[in-house]
DNA sequence: CATGAATGAGAATTCATTCAT
DNA sequence: TATGAATGAATTCTCATTCAT
């Protein structure tokens, strides 16, 4: 589990405000943060492993390397370090998700190959087995958790549509798609091109697909996309905004 | 554990097999049958409720009225219960799911006005609250018990797109719609429909949909259905094949 | 620790309200019934013992010769187990004080012979070693367990008194007795007897006193108590009531 | 154990016998003692809130403001911790208490009025609440540390109950009182003074009184007094001595 | 056949105390 | 000298499962 380099940040003992600390300051602190990072790492991935109820805060310990003790002086309780963690986690992961898809569609005279290519990326990504255990284990803590499940849509697929729906917006502008909801035509997208191989990854139909198989639902997905929205057809009229 | 070829999934009590027992026989049938009954609706109850993991056998005894040993003489195991339990019930919520969308497509004249009936009822099965329950824990265990994921998947959104995927077929062999590969047509539908509205009360961005948002979701991808169904258009060449 | 046959009525299993029970039923309320009191005992002896917080579920339910699960079945948690063991204790060895108390002030011709007599058994009493525990234990666990403080107040020395005064009002009445305050008057006779070995005892400044000390305590607080309230002095002409 | 014989009551750092130290040793010292009275404080705030059991070391330091090894530098182990804190605890609040009571016998010509005032001071400061709860905290505390029991008894009542008595000899000298044995006379001033409403407190029947119910308790205790001790009586004969 | 009790382990959490820095 | 971390055991409480009645 990679939790980045923004796995501490929630928690940065208060000694790091001084900025000319001396060395054993600096050193101390370094140790905490390392140890605080540790921690993260192994919670982040004990949960994946076991799901919130039946992981322990023993095996939590033992995975980090450090003792009990220490965990609850950083992290309190069992539901505090789960919503830390898995909050960091959603984070990392849909920050670096995003920060690939960002230059992912870059508004080039090829509309179709940039919808594939953004799909692929797209794909790929969702599909990654690491987001994959992370969204059932949000998807199972919805109810004890219900931030993590907004958390999770918000900055996930939320995010996704609505920067997408930008792009589109410009492309019906300039005539080049048909577009009466660029929301709902963004979310459209998504969900063409996702939601198949997602639904039969997720309930372990398959355990992943091949590149040629996610070169074939992306395909498929642009395809009706581009026949739903190209121009001359008479576009949607409702819109169905984003909650 | 031998969680066997769906052995204990059916769990027929061993009794119901002795058709023509003796009178006192009978009652003990009758009422071991009834108890059986009350401890599959307790724990599915409390399997809901709480997740695998935290639903407590003590919890289901005391729910479904009968002691701890009357469930492991049933059901014998934790394991077993759960397997059993839940297998019934995604059967049993998915055959009443299917048995109303059967006489939802009549295939007749008016195309989008079928289309949209069939979204609608759809949608609206998908997004009920004990359904929604069901999925969620289907989803959260798929690690521990694989079967559950893939009876879900199969019965589910695999059993309604091969369904579909029928009368689209006999829909474009008439020309009325131009359709490359009917099953993809079917789960372009299908996600189309559902997608959107399903993933936000799974992650609880919202409790539930008004009739009105239901018939929004529905409308919207109706039409982005037709439009890029419609003959006239190229339509999708590939598959995209399920595994 | 005797806390007496009435120690499982706070607890009764709701079986027992079927008079007509048949053998077996008989057999498992008498059984659970005699674990119960066995629980109780033996949590009555851990906690005076060793007080609350240090007194251990574990040891309670070793010294009752029970599983701990037996011991949270029957009481629920620490907290119930010693509001219930505790609060019945008070009850018992109070009623058992009382009932001797009832007989020892017989209202005869001899005042000084009954205050003498009455004074004795008082002492005697307050001082026993398992009494004294237990008010170590109310007292210092009055703010945990506040009710369990005015229990002891009100069915100790509050009952003493209100039971003494009434005969010290009839003897007012008959002249033999100058008393302003009945309630004032027996809280006073309550205090000059125990209060000074009392206090010696609960401080640990004496293990006990002998047969010869107690007599010596006694006669001076009578003589003191008939000094001021014989008649041919101005009584004391306020309250104080009790609250 | 070693709670040797007070030898860490007292508690004086070792740093307070060298009585010209360098400047830094001054500036250390002066630290150190400044710490050791701030743990001092903390631990008996903690103790006096907590129970002996109950209070965590950590809850001490962390009130004290410094960290759990420095506590262990100074006082060594719980046990010496609160053996030294609720001493000096003990020392301190009977010290002032018995400076204020010490000007408050003047031994003038208004025997009565001398009574009240010295009855009015005992009885407020005895219902003090922090007095209260560390009498509740020995009190609970005796057997597992008995020389605190003897310690306040003694340097309590028991200095009380001498420093009067020497009063109430001057008294009978002077023909003012009828007193046999002038220690059970003050014993019993005391315990008719404070013994109601002491215990009322103790147990929780009353958080506290007002002015004016402590005025009466006061009145009835001297009225009764003076009826017992007052010339023209037969004295009580008898000492009850102290063991 | 069903019930209460027992088992034995394991959960989260906290504790007093001691290293290592 | 004082701090954060570690230790290792103890706490209350719950669990799945199995006897005995």
């Amino acid at each position: 589990m990679n939790t980045g380099p923004s796995a501490a940040v929630a928690g940065q003992p208060p000694s790091s405000v001084r900025a000319s600390a001396r060395a054993t300051d600096d050193g101390r602190d370094r140790r905490g943060a390392a140890k605080r990072r540790a921690i993260a790492q192994a919670a982040t991935a004990v949960f994946l492993r076991d799901g919130y109820v039946a992981a322990s805060m023993d095996e939590v310990a033992a995975v980090a390397g450090v003792s009990k003790q220490t965990v609850y002086k950083h992290f309190g309780s069992k539901e505090q370090l789960f919503l830390a963690v898995i909050q960091e986690a959603i984070n990392g992961v849909l920050d670096e998700f995003f920060s690939v898809l960002a230059t992912s569609f870059p508004d080039s005279e090829d509309l179709e190959g940039d919808l594939l290519r953004l799909g692929r990326i797209l794909l790929t990504r969702v599909l990654d087995t690491e987001l994959m255990a992370l969204r059932r284990l949000v998807i199972a803590e919805v109810r004890r958790f219900p931030q993590l499940g907004r958390a999770w849509y918000e900055s996930g697929p939320g995010a996704l549509v609505a920067a997408l729906s930008e792009s589109l917006r410009r492309l019906a502008e300039r005539g080049e798609l048909s577009i009466g909801d660029p929301l709902a035509a963004a979310s459209d997208f998504n969900w063409l091109v996702v939601s198949r191989p997602q639904n039969m990854v997720i309930f372990g139909v398959v355990d992943a697909f091949t590149t040629t198989e996610i070169e074939e639902f992306v395909t498929s997905a642009v395809t009706v996309f581009l026949n739903a929205y190209r121009p001359g057809r008479v576009a949607s009229d409702d819109d169905s905004g984003d909650t």
